[in-house]
DNA sequence: TATTGTTATACTCTATAACTATA
DNA sequence: TATAGTTATAGAGTATAACAATA
């Protein structure tokens, strides 16, 4: 996939994020809840009501499994998430977000998605167009992860 | 600035970006350099024409000054990038990359700037729209910024 | 036997404080 | 006096290896 205006499009998307007004909203978030980028990232990752293997955190994040014990002690220990046991595997411990938890990961969702003032030299129209036009690019993108997925099943 | 539609666009890309194909491209392009996140992300912002001050960097990323001479050791030592002095001021070291240091920018550039392959979802016509709008939007931001420079100019 | 999570440990990344040189 | 960069040190972040429990 590259023809030129692809790349263009995706390097700009990359540019707004990386450099643009939008920089340091990650250490804004960090703030607010008071932690460390690290525990930011992990309430966007939680929920209160699906539960979420510690395993498939690891998974996500390409880190070791001993980290992700390590983020869920600091979490239980702010009281922002719990484990609890997964109803059939014992083997599996589940987090989910407390209420504490889930009000954190509010504020910070607040923040980051929170679209930088640049978006408002659109007009309502141009802004439906983009939106419409990236939901399409980011559905293509599920499904192919999810075929993907489906045929290193067997790894 | 938080339209409906905004909201939605927004949320979209930053999807795309942390979740979608090209999550694991940061990854890839250590790999491809041989170093940390880190160097990768100095890589992005140096040069080998335009000389850059240490400061501005520590200032960009938002770390402290001593981190920057320990990066600029790593990409001396790798010789990836060398320091230079300021012409003018006399206490200022710059950072730019050497020819080897070039390559391996190029290298991690093509590696994030590719873009996922869900980019096929859209016809050619709609790429070309999906670019101009994000260009309008970078373009916006970057003029709100600089204007926002300007007015802190004194502090 | 393979997988999930924990513990203890070690390594890497990044910040703080004190310092030198220049402006 | 204030700013740019360095050094030495300490702290946070993350991985490795060995282990217990369950599948």
């Amino acid at each position: 996939m590259s023809t030129e205006a692809a790349q263009q499009a995706w390097r700009t998307m990359q540019r707004l994020l990386s450099d643009g007004e939008s920089h340091g909203r990650m250490g804004q978030a960090c703030r607010a809840v008071g932690g460390p980028p690290s525990l930011v990232k992990a309430l966007l990752h939680l929920s209160p009501d699906e539960p979420r293997p510690m395993r498939h955190l690891a998974d996500h994040w390409g880190c070791d499994a001993s980290y992700v014990t390590s983020l869920a002690d600091d979490l239980e220990q702010q009281e922002l998430a719990c484990r609890r046991p997964h109803p059939t595997d014992r083997r599996i411990k589940t987090l989910v977000l407390t209420e504490k938890g889930a009000a954190a990961r509010d504020q910070v969702l607040a923040i980051l998605w929170e679209p930088p003032p640049a978006f408002s030299a659109l007009s309502e129209r141009e802004l439906a167009t983009l939106r419409d036009l990236l939901a399409k690019v980011a559905d293509a993108d599920e499904v192919l992860r999810a075929s993907a997925d489906f045929l290193h099943l067997g790894r």
